[in-house]
DNA sequence: CGAATGAACCTTGCAATGCAAGGTAGTCCT
DNA sequence: AGGACTACCTTGCATTGCAAGGTTCATTCG
């Protein structure tokens, strides 16, 4: 708990199109539950992700066959819904994964040579 | 030119959030106009980034301060629109990076410990 | 001259989706 | 009874990338 840094706006833009691979990914360990998938993701720095987030995320893997669903009661709470890899997300896990990785390379290249002393416009500000 | 994945729907969602980043990227290296910045990202692999995307985008870029702007003829067409970095926009771009390699090594980190074996549901696809 | 080409700009409408906020249960402890 | 924590889910909002279409300017070709 050391960066206070608000994470927030850019971080769940980026998000946007990497969130349910990364879903897919905690899923791949082993059947989990919603709640749980908000902690290991906010553990490895995704802070911002809700379940606001999540539920909807997770209706859509569903929704399109990528996960099975089944529940199971716990102690000290209400019944979870586990979330488990159905083939056929195994298979969009490894093509997302490529997509990430391409699309994050694409980003960084262009990130990549941008000069030390950017050209910025320093001028007096005036103007007629 | 081999793979014909559509590099499109995933991409594109990546993108909100970085597209602002890029754009002040490659604007850094000093004026540029918005045609040639579709190019330049073209060519590092930013395929799908389009023009509908690209002019509202620096719009905002403007209406927040980040840029400035300046046209100027061109031989053999209308003339240009250029944009510049301001002073804001040299911050916010070494800002923003510095969030986009967070979230880039958050979600790394989160797709770095995927088994190879992930737990799929193998399962005889027979329920009650 | 008129049409086509290509550079270069911009706008409208659509659809997706992250999040804040709020709500419902279930269990346990005081 | 009330509080706290687990665990689920929904609604409404705002943002934004893109496809599609349209405009302007200059050159080239018939």
């Amino acid at each position: 708990m050391h960066r206070m840094t608000a994470p927030s706006l850019r971080q769940s833009q980026i998000l946007r199109g990497a969130l349910d691979l990364c879903l897919l990914a905690v899923i791949a360990h082993g059947p989990t539950y919603g709640y749980e998938m908000t902690k290991r993701l906010a553990e490895r720095g995704l802070t911002t992700v809700a379940e606001g987030s999540i539920y909807p995320a997770l209706g859509r893997l569903q929704r399109d066959g990528l996960v099975e669903t089944f529940r199971q009661a716990s102690d000290g709470g209400p019944p979870r819904k586990y979330y488990r890899l159905s083939p056929a997300g195994a298979v969009a896990l490894v093509e997302w994964r490529a997509e990430w990785e391409g699309t994050r390379s694409a980003i960084d290249r262009v990130l990549a040579d941008i000069p030390q002393t950017p050209e910025v416009n320093i001028e007096v500000t005036r103007e007629a």
